[in-house]
DNA sequence: TTATATAAGTGTTATACTTACACTTAAGTT
DNA sequence: AACTTAAGTGTAAGTATAACACTTATATAA
Protein backbone atom coordinates (compact mmCIF):
# COMPACT_ATOMS: atom_id res chain seq x y z
CA UNK A 1 0.00 0.00 0.00
CA UNK A 2 2.73 2.38 0.24
CA UNK A 3 2.75 3.01 -3.85
CA UNK A 4 -0.98 3.94 -3.03
CA UNK A 5 0.04 6.73 -0.66
CA UNK A 6 2.43 7.48 -2.91
CA UNK A 7 0.19 8.33 -5.75
CA UNK A 8 -3.42 9.04 -4.55
CA UNK A 9 -3.22 9.85 -0.93
CA UNK A 10 -4.13 13.02 -1.72
CA UNK A 11 -7.26 12.40 -2.45
CA UNK A 12 -10.40 11.49 0.42
CA UNK A 13 -11.59 7.98 1.06
CA UNK A 14 -14.97 6.33 1.61
CA UNK A 15 -16.95 3.84 3.51
CA UNK A 16 -18.35 1.38 0.69
CA UNK A 17 -20.81 -0.63 1.35
CA UNK A 18 -23.33 -3.58 -1.03
CA UNK A 19 -27.09 -3.65 -0.74
CA UNK A 20 -28.78 -6.57 -1.82
CA UNK A 21 -32.59 -6.45 -3.86
CA UNK A 22 -33.34 -10.40 -3.64
CA UNK A 23 -36.16 -11.32 -5.15
CA UNK A 24 -37.62 -14.47 -4.82
CA UNK A 25 -41.01 -16.22 -6.32
CA UNK A 26 -43.25 -18.28 -4.37
CA UNK A 27 -47.54 -18.61 -4.41
CA UNK A 28 -47.53 -16.79 -7.21
CA UNK A 29 -46.50 -13.38 -6.27
CA UNK A 30 -43.18 -11.67 -6.76
CA UNK A 31 -41.19 -11.25 -3.09
CA UNK A 32 -38.72 -9.05 -1.59
CA UNK A 33 -36.51 -10.54 0.96
CA UNK A 34 -35.86 -8.27 3.62
CA UNK A 35 -34.59 -7.70 7.58
CA UNK A 36 -34.47 -5.83 10.26
CA UNK A 37 -31.66 -3.50 10.64
CA UNK A 38 -28.95 -5.18 13.02
CA UNK A 39 -27.03 -2.29 14.16
CA UNK A 40 -27.13 1.75 14.74
CA UNK A 41 -28.60 3.90 13.03
CA UNK A 42 -31.96 2.85 11.78
CA UNK A 43 -31.45 -0.42 14.10
CA UNK A 44 -34.35 -2.46 14.29
CA UNK A 45 -36.10 -0.99 10.63
CA UNK A 46 -36.80 -2.48 7.59
CA UNK A 47 -33.68 -2.47 5.42
CA UNK A 48 -32.43 -4.84 2.19
CA UNK A 49 -29.49 -7.26 3.47
CA UNK A 50 -26.31 -4.63 3.35
CA UNK A 51 -22.79 -4.16 4.48
CA UNK A 52 -19.45 -3.10 4.51
CA UNK A 53 -16.85 -3.49 1.78
CA UNK A 54 -13.61 -5.05 3.89
CA UNK A 55 -10.05 -4.35 2.38
CA UNK A 56 -8.90 -6.86 0.29
CA UNK A 57 -12.02 -7.81 -0.90
CA UNK A 58 -13.89 -6.81 -4.49
CA UNK A 59 -17.38 -6.07 -4.58
CA UNK A 60 -18.68 -9.01 -6.23
CA UNK A 61 -17.56 -11.00 -3.65
CA UNK A 62 -18.57 -8.40 -0.52
CA UNK A 63 -22.01 -9.11 -2.08
CA UNK A 64 -21.74 -12.72 -1.63
CA UNK A 65 -20.03 -12.76 1.22
CA UNK A 66 -22.78 -10.29 3.05
CA UNK A 67 -25.50 -12.28 1.61
CA UNK A 68 -23.82 -15.80 2.40
CA UNK A 69 -23.82 -14.67 6.30
CA UNK A 70 -26.99 -12.81 6.53
CA UNK A 71 -29.01 -15.70 4.56
CA UNK A 72 -27.17 -18.68 4.39
CA UNK A 73 -27.32 -18.40 0.59
CA UNK A 74 -25.14 -19.19 -1.59
CA UNK A 75 -24.14 -19.30 -5.49
CA UNK A 76 -27.30 -17.20 -6.43
CA UNK A 77 -27.82 -15.33 -9.24
CA UNK A 78 -26.40 -11.84 -8.67
CA UNK A 79 -25.79 -8.80 -10.61
CA UNK A 80 -24.32 -5.37 -9.75
CA UNK A 81 -27.33 -2.62 -10.51
CA UNK A 82 -26.16 0.55 -9.59
CA UNK A 83 -24.40 2.63 -7.54
CA UNK A 84 -25.85 5.21 -4.72
CA UNK A 85 -23.47 8.39 -4.21
CA UNK A 86 -25.44 10.60 -2.68
CA UNK A 87 -23.76 12.96 -0.39
CA UNK A 88 -26.49 13.10 2.39
CA UNK A 89 -28.05 9.51 1.41
CA UNK A 90 -26.64 7.49 5.04
CA UNK A 91 -27.69 10.05 8.23
CA UNK A 92 -24.38 8.95 9.75
CA UNK A 93 -21.72 9.36 7.51
CA UNK A 94 -20.62 9.53 3.94
CA UNK A 95 -21.37 5.65 2.44
CA UNK A 96 -21.55 4.96 -1.12
CA UNK A 97 -23.91 1.88 -1.57
CA UNK A 98 -23.64 -0.42 -4.38
CA UNK A 99 -26.79 -2.23 -5.23
CA UNK A 100 -26.78 -5.70 -6.10
CA UNK A 101 -29.74 -7.39 -7.25
CA UNK A 102 -30.28 -11.28 -6.73
CA UNK A 103 -32.71 -13.78 -8.19
CA UNK A 104 -33.37 -16.86 -5.99
CA UNK A 105 -36.39 -20.02 -5.78
CA UNK A 106 -38.07 -18.60 -2.90
CA UNK A 107 -38.14 -22.17 -1.55
CA UNK A 108 -34.78 -22.02 -1.53
CA UNK A 109 -35.02 -19.65 1.97
CA UNK A 110 -37.78 -21.53 3.77
CA UNK A 111 -39.50 -20.41 7.22
CA UNK A 112 -37.37 -22.14 9.35
CA UNK A 113 -34.12 -20.20 7.92
CA UNK A 114 -35.85 -16.81 7.71
CA UNK A 115 -36.49 -16.73 11.34
CA UNK A 116 -33.20 -17.72 12.15
CA UNK A 117 -31.66 -14.84 10.28
CA UNK A 118 -34.46 -12.54 10.88
CA UNK A 119 -35.61 -12.46 7.39
CA UNK A 120 -38.57 -12.30 6.01
CA UNK A 121 -40.15 -12.55 2.34
CA UNK A 122 -42.38 -9.55 1.51
CA UNK A 123 -44.87 -9.58 -1.08
CA UNK A 124 -43.79 -6.26 -3.13
CA UNK A 125 -47.71 -4.94 -2.91
CA UNK A 126 -46.91 -5.43 0.99
CA UNK A 127 -43.47 -3.42 1.03
CA UNK A 128 -42.78 -1.63 3.99
CA UNK A 129 -40.80 1.55 4.17
CA UNK A 130 -37.01 0.63 3.85
CA UNK A 131 -34.48 3.10 5.00
CA UNK A 132 -32.53 5.79 3.31
CA UNK A 133 -32.92 5.03 -0.16
CA UNK A 134 -33.25 1.29 -0.20
CA UNK A 135 -36.86 1.86 -1.51
CA UNK A 136 -35.70 3.32 -4.70
CA UNK A 137 -33.22 0.58 -5.05
CA UNK A 138 -36.29 -1.85 -4.92
CA UNK A 139 -38.03 0.07 -7.59
CA UNK A 140 -35.04 0.24 -9.74
CA UNK A 141 -34.06 -3.56 -9.22
CA UNK A 142 -37.73 -3.98 -10.10
CA UNK A 143 -37.47 -2.25 -13.67
CA UNK A 144 -33.92 -4.23 -14.35
CA UNK A 145 -35.83 -7.26 -13.77
CA UNK A 146 -38.88 -6.35 -16.15
CA UNK A 147 -36.24 -5.12 -18.83
CA UNK A 148 -33.87 -8.44 -18.14
CA UNK A 149 -37.13 -11.06 -18.35
CA UNK A 150 -37.84 -9.50 -21.83
CA UNK A 151 -34.61 -10.18 -23.04
CA UNK A 152 -33.34 -13.20 -21.83
CA UNK A 153 -35.80 -15.92 -20.57
CA UNK A 154 -34.61 -14.87 -17.01
CA UNK A 155 -37.61 -15.47 -15.06
CA UNK A 156 -35.65 -19.78 -14.65
CA UNK A 157 -33.98 -18.04 -11.76
CA UNK A 158 -36.73 -17.46 -9.52
CA UNK A 159 -37.93 -21.23 -10.33
CA UNK A 160 -37.11 -24.43 -8.92
CA UNK A 161 -35.43 -26.88 -11.15
CA UNK A 162 -38.90 -28.27 -11.94
CA UNK A 163 -41.94 -26.40 -12.76
CA UNK A 164 -44.89 -26.45 -14.58
CA UNK A 165 -46.14 -24.20 -17.62
CA UNK A 166 -48.81 -22.48 -14.93
CA UNK A 167 -46.52 -21.86 -12.39
CA UNK A 168 -43.88 -20.21 -15.56
CA UNK A 169 -47.04 -18.27 -16.46
CA UNK A 170 -47.58 -16.91 -13.00
CA UNK A 171 -44.44 -15.48 -12.60
CA UNK A 172 -44.26 -13.35 -15.94
CA UNK A 173 -47.75 -12.31 -14.75
CA UNK A 174 -46.02 -11.59 -11.86
CA UNK A 175 -43.28 -9.45 -12.93
CA UNK A 176 -45.26 -7.88 -16.00
CA UNK A 177 -48.05 -7.01 -13.74
CA UNK A 178 -50.46 -8.23 -15.84
CA UNK A 179 -52.57 -11.65 -17.49
CA UNK A 180 -51.16 -13.28 -20.23
CA UNK A 181 -52.86 -15.71 -22.64
CA UNK A 182 -52.09 -19.16 -21.92
CA UNK A 183 -52.42 -20.39 -25.03
CA UNK A 184 -49.84 -17.77 -26.40
CA UNK A 185 -47.58 -17.90 -23.62
CA UNK A 186 -46.93 -21.63 -23.89
CA UNK A 187 -46.48 -20.93 -27.49
CA UNK A 188 -44.19 -18.91 -27.13
CA UNK A 189 -42.46 -20.55 -24.49
CA UNK A 190 -42.10 -23.74 -26.33
CA UNK A 191 -41.00 -21.75 -29.48
CA UNK A 192 -38.24 -20.64 -27.66
CA UNK A 193 -37.10 -24.29 -27.56
CA UNK A 194 -35.07 -24.25 -24.21
CA UNK A 195 -37.92 -26.44 -21.98
CA UNK A 196 -37.73 -30.40 -21.49
CA UNK A 197 -41.05 -31.71 -20.86
CA UNK A 198 -40.73 -34.97 -17.94
CA UNK A 199 -43.43 -37.18 -18.17
CA UNK A 200 -44.39 -36.23 -14.61
CA UNK A 201 -46.96 -34.36 -13.43
CA UNK A 202 -47.09 -32.09 -10.22
CA UNK A 203 -50.32 -32.51 -8.35
CA UNK A 204 -50.22 -29.92 -5.83
CA UNK A 205 -52.57 -27.23 -7.35
CA UNK A 206 -55.33 -29.52 -9.75
CA UNK A 207 -56.62 -32.95 -9.97
CA UNK A 208 -55.83 -33.26 -13.67
CA UNK A 209 -52.14 -32.40 -12.65
CA UNK A 210 -49.83 -30.15 -14.51
CA UNK A 211 -46.30 -31.62 -16.56
CA UNK A 212 -43.21 -30.60 -15.18
CA UNK A 213 -40.63 -28.77 -17.01
CA UNK A 214 -36.47 -28.60 -16.52
CA UNK A 215 -34.83 -25.88 -18.90
CA UNK A 216 -32.34 -27.44 -20.86
CA UNK A 217 -28.86 -25.44 -19.88
CA UNK A 218 -27.06 -25.64 -23.08
CA UNK A 219 -29.34 -24.54 -25.33
CA UNK A 220 -30.72 -21.75 -22.88
CA UNK A 221 -27.72 -20.75 -23.01
CA UNK A 222 -26.84 -20.47 -26.47
CA UNK A 223 -30.38 -18.62 -27.06
CA UNK A 224 -29.06 -15.84 -24.26
CA UNK A 225 -25.66 -15.44 -26.37
CA UNK A 226 -27.43 -15.36 -29.49
CA UNK A 227 -29.11 -11.80 -28.18
CA UNK A 228 -32.74 -12.51 -28.19
CA UNK A 229 -35.99 -10.94 -27.48
CA UNK A 230 -38.94 -11.97 -25.04
CA UNK A 231 -41.86 -9.76 -25.57
CA UNK A 232 -44.99 -10.71 -23.96
CA UNK B 1 -18.64 13.52 10.98
CA UNK B 2 -18.56 12.56 14.37
CA UNK B 3 -21.19 10.42 13.75
CA UNK B 4 -19.73 8.63 10.96
CA UNK B 5 -16.94 7.72 13.15
CA UNK B 6 -19.17 6.74 15.99
CA UNK B 7 -21.20 4.38 13.53
CA UNK B 8 -19.23 2.99 10.59
CA UNK B 9 -14.63 3.92 12.01
CA UNK B 10 -14.26 0.18 12.52
CA UNK B 11 -14.95 -0.65 8.34
CA UNK B 12 -12.02 0.26 5.99
CA UNK B 13 -12.35 3.31 3.46
CA UNK B 14 -11.33 3.59 -0.16
CA UNK B 15 -10.51 5.95 -2.89
CA UNK B 16 -13.09 6.31 -5.40
CA UNK B 17 -12.80 7.29 -8.53
CA UNK B 18 -15.62 7.96 -11.64
CA UNK B 19 -14.84 6.92 -15.25
CA UNK B 20 -16.52 8.60 -18.53
CA UNK B 21 -16.72 6.59 -21.57
CA UNK B 22 -17.59 9.67 -24.17
CA UNK B 23 -19.22 8.50 -26.89
CA UNK B 24 -20.06 10.66 -30.25
CA UNK B 25 -20.93 10.37 -33.95
CA UNK B 26 -19.04 12.38 -36.97
CA UNK B 27 -18.47 11.24 -39.81
CA UNK B 28 -20.77 8.57 -40.67
CA UNK B 29 -18.18 6.62 -37.18
CA UNK B 30 -18.88 6.23 -33.60
CA UNK B 31 -16.22 7.55 -32.05
CA UNK B 32 -14.69 7.35 -28.32
CA UNK B 33 -13.15 10.30 -26.82
CA UNK B 34 -9.68 9.60 -24.77
CA UNK B 35 -6.71 11.67 -23.85
CA UNK B 36 -3.11 10.44 -22.59
CA UNK B 37 -3.10 10.59 -18.52
CA UNK B 38 -1.83 13.24 -16.61
CA UNK B 39 -0.75 11.86 -13.19
CA UNK B 40 1.14 8.89 -12.27
CA UNK B 41 0.77 5.83 -12.63
CA UNK B 42 0.47 4.96 -16.39
CA UNK B 43 1.08 8.94 -17.10
CA UNK B 44 1.01 9.58 -20.44
CA UNK B 45 -1.04 6.39 -21.82
CA UNK B 46 -4.06 6.39 -23.54
CA UNK B 47 -7.16 6.58 -20.69
CA UNK B 48 -10.65 7.32 -20.36
CA UNK B 49 -11.55 10.53 -18.52
CA UNK B 50 -11.57 9.83 -14.86
CA UNK B 51 -10.62 11.12 -11.39
CA UNK B 52 -11.24 10.64 -8.08
CA UNK B 53 -14.49 11.74 -6.08
CA UNK B 54 -14.46 14.55 -3.43
CA UNK B 55 -15.59 14.83 -0.10
CA UNK B 56 -18.87 16.15 0.05
CA UNK B 57 -19.45 15.28 -4.00
CA UNK B 58 -22.34 12.63 -5.17
CA UNK B 59 -21.04 10.50 -8.00
CA UNK B 60 -22.55 12.14 -10.27
CA UNK B 61 -21.59 15.40 -9.49
CA UNK B 62 -18.39 13.96 -9.83
CA UNK B 63 -18.64 13.01 -13.11
CA UNK B 64 -20.15 16.11 -14.31
CA UNK B 65 -17.53 18.26 -12.84
CA UNK B 66 -14.31 15.85 -14.16
CA UNK B 67 -15.84 15.86 -17.55
CA UNK B 68 -15.86 19.85 -17.23
CA UNK B 69 -13.05 19.84 -15.95
CA UNK B 70 -10.71 17.88 -18.50
CA UNK B 71 -13.27 18.78 -21.76
CA UNK B 72 -15.02 21.68 -20.72
CA UNK B 73 -18.61 20.13 -21.64
CA UNK B 74 -21.15 20.35 -20.01
CA UNK B 75 -24.83 19.42 -19.86
CA UNK B 76 -24.06 16.36 -21.22
CA UNK B 77 -26.24 13.40 -21.54
CA UNK B 78 -24.61 10.77 -18.80
CA UNK B 79 -25.81 7.64 -17.12
CA UNK B 80 -23.83 5.83 -14.43
CA UNK B 81 -22.70 1.90 -16.06
CA UNK B 82 -21.03 0.13 -13.82
CA UNK B 83 -19.05 -0.14 -10.78
CA UNK B 84 -15.39 -1.76 -10.86
CA UNK B 85 -13.92 -3.11 -7.76
CA UNK B 86 -11.72 -5.65 -8.39
CA UNK B 87 -9.01 -5.45 -5.75
CA UNK B 88 -5.72 -5.47 -7.81
CA UNK B 89 -7.47 -3.45 -10.83
CA UNK B 90 -5.34 -0.21 -10.32
CA UNK B 91 -1.85 -1.51 -9.56
CA UNK B 92 -0.60 2.00 -7.80
CA UNK B 93 -3.55 1.03 -5.04
CA UNK B 94 -6.85 0.24 -3.97
CA UNK B 95 -9.29 2.22 -6.24
CA UNK B 96 -13.20 1.85 -6.50
CA UNK B 97 -13.86 2.91 -10.08
CA UNK B 98 -17.17 3.95 -10.73
CA UNK B 99 -17.82 4.20 -14.72
CA UNK B 100 -20.55 6.34 -16.66
CA UNK B 101 -21.04 6.67 -19.95
CA UNK B 102 -21.44 9.76 -21.76
CA UNK B 103 -23.23 10.66 -25.44
CA UNK B 104 -22.41 13.90 -27.20
CA UNK B 105 -22.38 15.23 -30.81
CA UNK B 106 -19.24 15.40 -31.72
CA UNK B 107 -18.98 18.38 -33.05
CA UNK B 108 -19.40 19.90 -29.98
CA UNK B 109 -16.01 19.14 -29.28
CA UNK B 110 -13.73 20.12 -32.24
CA UNK B 111 -9.84 20.00 -33.07
CA UNK B 112 -9.42 23.38 -31.47
CA UNK B 113 -10.62 22.26 -27.55
CA UNK B 114 -9.52 18.84 -28.33
CA UNK B 115 -6.21 20.25 -28.54
CA UNK B 116 -6.35 22.84 -25.68
CA UNK B 117 -7.54 19.84 -24.00
CA UNK B 118 -4.99 16.99 -24.90
CA UNK B 119 -8.40 14.49 -26.09
CA UNK B 120 -8.86 13.02 -29.07
CA UNK B 121 -11.87 11.20 -30.74
CA UNK B 122 -10.87 7.98 -31.82
CA UNK B 123 -12.86 5.88 -33.84
CA UNK B 124 -14.12 2.15 -32.21
CA UNK B 125 -12.30 0.82 -34.66
CA UNK B 126 -8.90 1.87 -34.06
CA UNK B 127 -9.62 1.92 -29.99
CA UNK B 128 -5.66 1.84 -28.70
CA UNK B 129 -4.89 -0.51 -25.29
CA UNK B 130 -6.39 1.56 -22.91
CA UNK B 131 -4.96 1.66 -19.13
CA UNK B 132 -6.44 -0.52 -16.42
CA UNK B 133 -9.72 -2.19 -17.58
CA UNK B 134 -10.44 0.83 -19.43
CA UNK B 135 -10.95 -1.49 -22.45
CA UNK B 136 -13.80 -3.16 -20.25
CA UNK B 137 -15.33 -0.07 -19.66
CA UNK B 138 -15.64 0.15 -23.55
CA UNK B 139 -17.10 -3.03 -23.97
CA UNK B 140 -19.74 -2.61 -21.67
CA UNK B 141 -20.55 1.15 -22.81
CA UNK B 142 -21.14 0.07 -25.92
CA UNK B 143 -23.22 -2.84 -25.19
CA UNK B 144 -25.36 -0.58 -23.14
CA UNK B 145 -25.03 2.18 -26.25
CA UNK B 146 -26.80 -0.77 -28.47
CA UNK B 147 -29.75 -2.00 -25.93
CA UNK B 148 -30.41 2.01 -25.32
CA UNK B 149 -30.77 2.47 -29.18
CA UNK B 150 -32.90 -0.27 -29.06
CA UNK B 151 -35.43 0.71 -26.42
CA UNK B 152 -35.27 4.18 -26.53
CA UNK B 153 -34.68 6.71 -29.54
CA UNK B 154 -31.15 7.77 -27.65
CA UNK B 155 -29.46 8.14 -31.12
CA UNK B 156 -30.75 11.73 -31.23
CA UNK B 157 -28.29 12.58 -28.35
CA UNK B 158 -25.50 11.93 -30.68
CA UNK B 159 -26.55 14.18 -33.30
CA UNK B 160 -26.57 17.77 -33.97
CA UNK B 161 -29.68 19.31 -33.40
CA UNK B 162 -31.05 19.29 -36.89
CA UNK B 163 -29.60 16.31 -38.86
CA UNK B 164 -30.81 14.65 -41.83
CA UNK B 165 -32.21 11.26 -42.25
CA UNK B 166 -29.14 9.65 -43.81
CA UNK B 167 -26.94 11.17 -40.89
CA UNK B 168 -29.59 9.41 -38.56
CA UNK B 169 -29.62 5.84 -40.74
CA UNK B 170 -25.75 6.61 -40.84
CA UNK B 171 -25.63 6.48 -37.44
CA UNK B 172 -27.82 3.72 -36.03
CA UNK B 173 -25.80 1.48 -38.94
CA UNK B 174 -23.09 2.46 -36.73
CA UNK B 175 -24.14 1.35 -33.61
CA UNK B 176 -25.42 -2.05 -34.41
CA UNK B 177 -22.75 -2.09 -37.12
CA UNK B 178 -24.72 -3.08 -39.92
CA UNK B 179 -26.86 -1.85 -42.40
CA UNK B 180 -30.61 -0.88 -43.10
CA UNK B 181 -32.75 -0.43 -45.73
CA UNK B 182 -33.09 3.11 -45.95
CA UNK B 183 -37.21 2.90 -46.83
CA UNK B 184 -37.73 0.78 -43.85
CA UNK B 185 -35.89 2.89 -41.81
CA UNK B 186 -37.73 6.11 -42.88
CA UNK B 187 -40.96 4.41 -42.69
CA UNK B 188 -40.23 3.49 -39.00
CA UNK B 189 -38.48 6.30 -37.66
CA UNK B 190 -41.22 8.78 -38.96
CA UNK B 191 -44.24 6.64 -37.64
CA UNK B 192 -42.21 7.22 -34.13
CA UNK B 193 -43.66 10.49 -34.78
CA UNK B 194 -40.96 12.75 -33.30
CA UNK B 195 -39.46 14.33 -35.88
CA UNK B 196 -40.43 17.50 -37.59
CA UNK B 197 -39.46 18.13 -41.04
CA UNK B 198 -37.75 21.45 -41.63
CA UNK B 199 -38.22 23.30 -44.87
CA UNK B 200 -34.04 23.38 -44.98
CA UNK B 201 -31.74 21.25 -46.86
CA UNK B 202 -28.62 19.87 -46.26
CA UNK B 203 -26.35 20.05 -49.33
CA UNK B 204 -22.87 19.16 -47.87
CA UNK B 205 -22.87 15.30 -48.80
CA UNK B 206 -24.79 15.50 -52.81
CA UNK B 207 -26.10 17.89 -54.75
CA UNK B 208 -29.34 17.71 -54.68
CA UNK B 209 -29.26 18.14 -50.77
CA UNK B 210 -30.99 16.11 -47.92
CA UNK B 211 -34.09 17.79 -45.87
CA UNK B 212 -33.82 18.56 -42.19
CA UNK B 213 -34.83 17.15 -39.19
CA UNK B 214 -35.43 18.12 -35.84
CA UNK B 215 -36.75 16.27 -33.03
CA UNK B 216 -40.24 17.25 -31.24
CA UNK B 217 -38.62 17.07 -27.46
CA UNK B 218 -42.46 16.47 -25.90
CA UNK B 219 -43.02 13.37 -28.26
CA UNK B 220 -39.58 11.81 -27.40
CA UNK B 221 -40.53 12.09 -23.54
CA UNK B 222 -43.67 10.79 -23.99
CA UNK B 223 -42.30 8.08 -26.24
CA UNK B 224 -39.66 7.08 -23.76
CA UNK B 225 -41.87 7.19 -21.09
CA UNK B 226 -44.89 5.13 -22.42
CA UNK B 227 -41.88 2.53 -22.55
CA UNK B 228 -41.21 1.55 -25.95
CA UNK B 229 -38.94 -0.75 -28.60
CA UNK B 230 -37.14 0.24 -31.77
CA UNK B 231 -35.71 -2.89 -33.17
CA UNK B 232 -33.94 -2.83 -36.53
C1' DT C 1 -27.38 24.63 -72.64
C1' DT C 2 -27.25 20.09 -72.30
C1' DA C 3 -25.66 15.87 -70.47
C1' DT C 4 -23.99 13.51 -66.53
C1' DA C 5 -23.18 11.97 -62.04
C1' DT C 6 -24.61 11.50 -57.29
C1' DA C 7 -27.17 10.97 -53.34
C1' DA C 8 -32.16 11.67 -51.76
C1' DG C 9 -36.52 10.25 -51.83
C1' DT C 10 -40.57 7.21 -52.48
C1' DG C 11 -44.65 2.22 -52.35
C1' DT C 12 -45.95 -2.33 -52.71
C1' DT C 13 -46.08 -7.10 -51.81
C1' DA C 14 -45.01 -11.33 -49.28
C1' DT C 15 -44.04 -13.23 -45.06
C1' DA C 16 -43.65 -13.68 -40.21
C1' DC C 17 -45.28 -12.55 -35.91
C1' DT C 18 -48.79 -11.33 -32.65
C1' DT C 19 -53.22 -11.34 -30.76
C1' DA C 20 -57.78 -12.88 -29.79
C1' DC C 21 -60.64 -16.37 -28.75
C1' DA C 22 -63.57 -21.40 -26.51
C1' DC C 23 -63.89 -26.02 -25.99
C1' DT C 24 -62.04 -30.69 -24.40
C1' DT C 25 -59.52 -33.57 -21.16
C1' DA C 26 -57.87 -35.69 -16.89
C1' DA C 27 -58.60 -36.99 -12.38
C1' DG C 28 -60.05 -36.46 -7.68
C1' DT C 29 -64.37 -35.63 -4.77
C1' DT C 30 -69.19 -36.19 -3.69
C1' DA D 1 -71.86 -41.95 -11.96
C1' DA D 2 -71.99 -37.09 -11.94
C1' DC D 3 -69.46 -33.00 -10.73
C1' DT D 4 -65.78 -29.82 -10.11
C1' DT D 5 -61.40 -27.81 -11.16
C1' DA D 6 -57.43 -26.60 -13.49
C1' DA D 7 -54.63 -28.27 -17.62
C1' DG D 8 -54.21 -28.55 -22.18
C1' DT D 9 -54.98 -27.55 -27.19
C1' DG D 10 -55.63 -24.82 -32.68
C1' DT D 11 -57.15 -21.45 -35.90
C1' DA D 12 -58.04 -17.20 -38.12
C1' DA D 13 -57.47 -12.10 -38.42
C1' DG D 14 -54.67 -8.40 -37.96
C1' DT D 15 -50.34 -6.14 -37.57
C1' DA D 16 -45.53 -5.52 -38.13
C1' DT D 17 -41.44 -6.68 -40.66
C1' DA D 18 -38.51 -7.44 -44.59
C1' DA D 19 -37.38 -7.42 -49.32
C1' DC D 20 -37.06 -5.03 -53.33
C1' DA D 21 -35.94 -0.76 -57.86
C1' DC D 22 -37.01 3.29 -59.93
C1' DT D 23 -37.54 8.56 -59.96
C1' DT D 24 -36.07 13.21 -58.59
C1' DA D 25 -33.27 17.23 -57.61
C1' DT D 26 -29.27 19.67 -58.49
C1' DA D 27 -24.31 20.78 -58.97
C1' DT D 28 -20.68 20.11 -62.21
C1' DA D 29 -18.55 19.18 -66.55
C1' DA D 30 -18.85 18.95 -71.46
Amino acid sequence: MSKEKQCYSEHPTFHVAVDSIIFGFDQGELKLLIHKRQFEPAKGEWSLFGGFVQKGESLDAAANRILFELTGLEKVYMEELQSYGEVGRDPAGRVISVAYYALIPAKEFTEATSSQYGATWVGLKDLPPLIMDHNQMVEKGLRRLKRRAASQPIGFELLPGEFTMPQLQALYEAIYQTELDKRNFRKKILAMDVLIKLDMKDKTSSRKGAFLYRFDQKKYRKLVEGGYNFTM
